[in-house]
DNA sequence: TACCACATACGAAAGTTTTCGTTGACCGTA
DNA sequence: TACGGTCAACGAAAACTTTCGTATGTGGTA
C-alpha cells in the first residue's frame, strides 16, 4: 500500500526490461552489449537510462559492487498485464474480448498457438464453473 | 504504394482517434465536447493537436466549411492491429500467442466472449486447414 | 607507484508530446 | 454597421524522452 505503481515504461525502457527478464540481474555492460544486437546508441545513454528507472522505480539496483546490479521491480507478466490493461483501456474500449479477437484475427498463429489457446479456455471454463 | 505508412498514434492522438471513430467525422469542437467528459485540457488543445494529426497523415480534414470536418484516415481495426503488432514487438517477444494467452488470463472475460473467441478459433481452424 | 581500462555521475542538447495564450478572421444579429 | 461568439492559425512554453560528452573515481597491473 501507499506505494504508487511503476509508471508504464516508454521504449527504450522496456527494451532494457526485455534483457533484465531474460538474463536477470545485470549490468549496465551486460543490458548494453545485450542491446547492441539491434540497438545502436552509446554505452551512457544506456547507463542514463537505467538510472532514470531507478529514479522512477522500474528496477531496483544493488550498489555493493563496483558494477552495480540492477533488476527488474516488477516481474514480466505483470508488466505485460499492465501493458495490455494500458492498451485495452486506450484502444479497445475497455473490452478484453475484443483485443484477443482482434489479435487473433490478425496473426497467423500457428496450429500449436492455436491448440493451446483452446486448452486455456477449457481451464478458464472448468475453474469458472 | 511509396505511402510512408502512419507513425504510431501518441496517447493524446489515440483519444481523439477514438472519438472519430465513435461519431465518424468532427469538428474540433465536437471532439473537444466528447474529449471533455473524461479530460480537462482546453479547446486549443485539441485543436492543435488534430491540426498537427493532419500534418502527419493520420487524420485529413475538410474545410470546406468554416469549421473544418475531420476524419480519421485509418480505420479503427486497421489502428488496433497495429498497435497490437508493436505491442507483440516490444512485450512479447514477436509472439502473438503469448499476448493472447496472457491477455486471457488476466481478463475475466464473460462466458459469451469465451465462446465468441471459441467460435473464432473454430473458423481459423477451417480456413486454415 | 603510475597507468590504463572501465565504472558511475552529471549536465545539457535534441527530439517529441502536450499544453495554452493570443491574434485575426468570419458569421449572425441587434 | 457595430458587436459578440466561434473558429483556425501560430508561436512558445512545459513536460517528457532519448542521446551523449565530459568529469571523476576505483581497481588491477606492469
Amino acid at each position: 500500500m501507499g506505494d504508487k505503481p511503476t509508471p508504464r515504461p516508454t521504449d527504450a525502457e522496456l527494451a532494457i526490461l526485455n534483457v533484465l527478464w531474460e538474463r536477470g540481474p545485470s549490468t549496465v555492460r551486460e543490458v548494453h552489449d545485450a542491446l547492441s544486437a539491434t540497438h545502436d546508441s552509446g554505452y551512457t545513454t544506456t547507463l542514463k537510462l537505467m538510472q532514470i528507472m531507478t529514479d522512477k522505480g522500474i528496477v531496483t539496483r544493488d550498489e555493493s559492487q563496483r558494477a552495480h546490479v540492477y533488476s527488474s521491480r516488477e516481474g514480466e507478466q505483470k508488466t505485460q498485464r499492465q501493458l495490455l490493461g494500458d492498451l485495452i483501456d486506450r484502444a479497445f474500449g475497455g473490452s478484453p474480448a475484443k483485443l484477443v479477437m482482434q489479435a487473433l484475427s490478425a496473426s497467423r498463429a500457428s496450429a500449436e498457438d492455436l491448440t493451446a489457446i483452446r486448452r486455456m479456455l477449457d481451464e478458464m471454463e472448468e475453474t469458472k464453473a
